[in-house]
Order: C-alpha cells, then structure tokens, then sequence
DNA sequence: CTGAAAGCGCTTACAG
DNA sequence: CTGAAAGCGCTTACAG
C-alpha cells in the first residue's frame, strides 16, 4: 500500500535510507559533487530516478544561505531616450519578486553611444562574481566578447531587445524586427491608397551599424512586395538627431514628393510628429514605434495613428526570470521569446502595459 | 554597530529575545493569534514595528505543512466555443509556476448555457473547505449569492472576464468593455469612408441579459458620436447561434442596406466570416473579437480584418497570482486590472499570446 | 569516499 | 497566558 510512485513526497532522508548511505552523500550526488564512488553514486541515481525525487525548493534555499548575484548590463536612460526604463521597470519588478528566494540583482548602465563604457561595465560584471547575466547586446564586437568570458566561467546569459544569433545564449527575449516592420507596412496600407508614395524615415546616428532599423526597413519593403502593392516607396536616411536636422530634412524630402503616409524605423517618431504638427499638416498618417511619452502625447492628439510596441519592460522582467528558472528551478527555458508584436492607438494606449 | 536597521535580517528569535518572551509567543502575535496579554502583544507589535520585521517565506510555508486550496469555477471549453480554454490555461500555468510552494488548484467547470450547473458547482466549492476561489461570474444573481457565502465564510474570492462591481471582491481582472467597442469604432473607421453604412452584429441566445455584448455596442456607437462621424449605424441582434440563422439574418440585412463594413460584438465573428466567404464578397472588411482557431483562419485568409483580443490566458494567471500575493505574500492587490486591449491581423498574430 | 550533527527561520503540538 | 522542544527538507562544515 506504499504509494511513493504517485504524490507521497519523497525526499533526501528516504533516498538515503533505501540507498544505505547518509543524506549527505545523497546531497553529493544530487549536486553532482566530487567524492563519492561510482558505485554509490549510481545506486543513488537509480533510486532518484525511480522515485522521481523533486528537491523541495523551500527547503534548498532555507538551508544554503547562499545568494545568488544576477547582473543586469543594458543602456542607462539619457535625456535623448527613456526607453530604456521600461526594461529596467521590468527588472526591478522581476527582483522584487525573486528577493525572498534569494536572488539579488545589480545593475550596471552604460552610455548607448559610448562602446567604451560598455566595455567598462562588462568588465565590472566578471570582478563581481556573478551567478546570471541578462545583457541588451548593442555592440555587437563587444557583446560577443563578454559573453565568451561568460561562457568560460560557466555563467549563463540571456539577451534582451536585440539578438546575437549562435552565441550560445540561455536565450533571446525581444522583438521579431522584420516582422515588426512588416506589420507597420501592413497598417500604413490601411492608411493609403493604392498608388500612394510612402515614406520611410531613418532617423539614428550610426544607421549603417544599427541592425534594428535596417531590419524593420526590409520588412516594411517585403510587406508591399509581397503584397503586389503599387505603392512608390521613397526613403531617408537621417543621421543628425537633433530636431532641427530631421526638420530641414524633412522639408527637402516633401517637397520632391508627393508623400501620403509617413513610417519611422525607431522611437524617434515624435520628431516626425512635431514637423507635422508645427507645419500643420493634417492630411499624412504616421506610424511609428515605442510607447514613449512624448509619442503618446501624438498619439492622443492624432499625429500619430498608429505606435507599434514590444512591451519593452515584460523584457526586462522574463530575462532575469528566465536566469531564475534556470538556475533555481533547473527549467529548460525557450533559446527564443519573440515578444508579441503590440499595436497602439488613441484608443487603447490607456490600457497597454509597456 | 549593529546594523538591524537597514539590512541585517532579523527573524522571530531576535524579536523574542527583545521582549523577553519565546518565540511562540512571538508566533502568536505575529498570526493574530489568540491568548496573549494585550501587554505582551503591544510590545512585540512594537518590536515588529521598529525592526521592520519582514517573515522569511521560505521558512514559513516550510515549517507549515498546510497546503492552500484554491478553486477555479470557470465555464467548461464547449464544442461551441474554447473561448475557456485559454483562462484554464493560465490558471494551469500558475498553479505549476506556485505547486512548489504549497499551493494546490482545484477546477470547477459549469455550462454556460445552464445556471444551474453554476449553483451546483458553486455548492461544491463551499463544501470543499477552500481558502481561494477564482470566477467568472458570468450569472449575475447566482454569483453574487456564491461570493456572500464566500465573505461569511472570509474565503478571498478574484472575478475575471466580467465583473460585478461592489461585490467586495479582492479584485477583477479583465477587459473594460465599453472601451474594447470604442477602439472595435476606431479600427473600422480606418477601414470606411465618411459616409459609409457600418453594421454592428450581436450574436447570442441571452443578448438582453448579457451585458458583454451590450457595453461594447455602447462603446462602439459611443465612438462614432464623439468623432462627430456621419457613418450610419445599422445594428441586427441574432439570437439564434447556429450558422444557417445568422446566414439568413445576414442576407436580410446585406439585402436593405448597402453596409460597406461589420462589427461583430463578440467572437461569433468567424460565423458571419464563413458567410461572407461562402457569397464571396470581399469588399465588407470585418471586425470582431477574440483570439480563436476558427477566427485567426479567416485572419489568415483576409476576410477578417481585425480582431480585438484580451489574453484570457492571462486573466486566468493573473487571477490565481493576486490570490496567491494576497493570501501568501500578504501583498495588496489592485482592486481593478484591465487588460491591455489587444489589436490582432494578420500580420502579427503569430507572436500573440493568447 | 562517507557520515553524524547542527542549523536555516519558521510552525506546531504539548505541557504547564 | 506562556515556553521548551521537535520538526519541515534541505545544506554545510567537520571529522574520520
């Protein structure tokens, strides 16, 4: 009438009684210790095995006073953008979860347009003995190069926001670019009709570096494509980021075209929005992405018809819960979360949760 | 330089030690236990109070072998619809995702076209002993009988999917109905010009008590009056939910008027799809909700044009995770949580979930 | 290579 | 009204 087979919880103290060792070396051969004999450790598996054992959690972290330390390296949050809030939104709110387990999470900021202080960060990370990392690869070089030092001293990372494909991440939580900008060309269609010229703005310092855009771009232009849409795609390329720049730009471009709709790469929508509305004109659809205040605000005042978002903070959140899973619940994670794909209109930003 | 202010964690044995008591009696004061002097509590409480006294999770539901019982009472997945499945889902999800700390879900399944299985489950619940009860109160009456049994009985109770506001309920979580018609507006205005006949469908055998359906028709008009639209509103209620009657209500109404798009008020949508498949026309955009098999074919296919989702599963999570805060982690739980009002097409259904 | 024992921070009878 | 002690299922020195 024993039923260990079904739910009778077994733990360590049964394992070692049917395996005629102590529980300490039950302990040393669940964790995969040195010193224990083949034989033993082998009877022990065997009986793990059989019964199924499930470690209790409660109990593990109870005992092993031991705190786990996660780094979280992404980009601080500069006047130019306060994206990046959002990921650490997420963060924070991942740590105030996972606190009473015993993880703690450091973060360390570097500068979006300075590699160097990546580099310098990073650095930071491998002194600080770390058990996690979840990292926004942006340099490209760099990011490849830390995470090898990672993977030499065992410890997994996670990327958020942007992808480095075969880099033997945990995984990849983040937008599906392409598709995101496919799916901007699909709700600028609505806005058009079918001979329209549309416009595409690339507005970022180092364009030809920035995968992000030059992804979205190519979608956006598969889109009509495949779609046998008649549509006259004109393009610009703006490397000056200040508004002054994307304005005289602007002026130039509309002036040789007749543009019926407008789609802009990045976050940096609202510039577009605010030659718009300083130029008062009414009749161009926009669709941008990012849910940042500012593009809200022309959202709401219709500048905007459409933002499209990927939920920036759940990023932040599933990377470190990806580290935890991992490395307290020893799950298998996704190698990829392709955050779904939002879109945002007047009428609904009120209830979207970045 | 003791440091218990800031950081140093400080548990039961310091604060018994403090007041010159045991830690049982600490125990005691710390559950609202009874049998302690009010002198002895109000200096524990004082002590608790000046340490900042934070329990240790872990150790607690350790050391107490109680299991939390919580019940979910949801509608069973029909062959009608498995509009269901996706709560159930998330209610499964969490329940792995809290198993390991002691937590244990009992489902309840009643038919949506039968009150009287709800009353009857409802019995069940109560005399299973729970501690936590998940609904969806979808019978107004019924339900709010089951929630004062509840109150009496101080079991926590969370709505999701519809609310029933003033109920004292730990929280609702799910869509703003009203809100969800008014963007259903917004999106069909993309897809009509300003004069255009748009028809509005409610499909349901009880449209008069349903008040889902009502609110979003509400919203949707509400849109159209607001944006000062001259579109005409036609609206038909089909009360008879098999194919054949909403294809003839549908060839009476197509016939009368000359209706340039539709709004289906629930996720039916894929019936009036079928009809119009069938007659071949393709110039109707259509609009309707939720995120069902049958509905993302006709995405797939073009013939719906939008659909507006609220990740049901979702709402099954989150309603289990603000039981499991509240009763566990003693956290507070926001009375209300709207979900995101999410837009689905063609292009970015893919990456949605549910 | 292995085991006995203490301890993690709580809760739970039990005794008074 | 209060306290001493055992125990939850693990981990961690320490001893051999």
């Amino acid at each position: 009438m024993k039923k260990n087979k079904d739910k009778e919880l077994v733990g360590v103290k049964e394992i070692a009684r049917r395996a005629n060792v102590s529980i300490a070396t039950v302990d040393r051969v669940i964790h995969n210790r040195t010193g224990v004999s083949v034989k033993t450790k082998d009877k022990i598996n065997a009986i793990i095995e059989e019964l199924n054992y499930q470690p209790n959690i409660l109990a593990r972290r109870l005992a092993s006073k031991k705190i786990l330390q996660f780094a979280a390296l992404i980009p601080a949050v500069s006047e130019e953008t306060d994206y990046w809030e959002a990921p650490l939104n997420g963060i924070i709110q991942a740590e105030a979860e996972i606190k009473p387990y015993g993880i703690n999470i450091e973060k360390y900021f570097f500068d979006q347009n300075d590699r160097s202080s990546f580099v310098k960060q990073a650095e930071t990370v491998l002194e600080n003995n770390v058990q996690g990392v979840l990292l926004a690869p942006m340099f490209i070089e760099e990011s490849k190069a830390f995470v090898e030092a990672c993977q030499q001293r065992q410890i997994p990372y996670v990327f958020i926001n942007s992808d480095i494909p075969n880099q033997n991440s945990l995984c990849y939580i983040g937008p599906h670019l392409y598709r995101s900008g496919y799916l901007g060309a699909h709700l600028v269609s609505f806005l058009v009709n079918s001979n329209d010229k549309v416009l595409v703005v690339n507005i970022s310092k180092e364009i030809d570096t920035e995968h992000h855009v030059l992804r979205k771009e190519e979608g956006f232009r598969a889109y009509f494509a495949d779609n046998k849409k008649n549509n006259e795609i004109i393009k610009t390329d703006i490397r000056e980021t200040d508004y002054l720049s994307v304005k005289r730009n602007l002026i130039a471009v509309l002036k040789d075209h007749h543009i019926k709709a407008i789609f802009v790469t990045n976050s940096r929508v609202s510039f577009v929005a605010h030659y718009l509305q300083e130029a008062n004109i009414k009749d161009i659809p926009l669709v941008g992405f990012d849910f940042l205040k500012e593009n809200i605000g022309y959202l709401k005042s219709g500048v905007i018809d459409f933002l499209i978002c990927q939920k920036p903070q759940e990023q932040g959140y599933r990377g470190i819960m990806a580290l935890y899973n991992f490395l307290v619940h020893d799950s298998v994670v996704d190698k990829i979360y392709f955050m779904p794909i939002d879109i945002i209109t007047k009428e609904n930003y009120e209830f979207y949760r970045n």
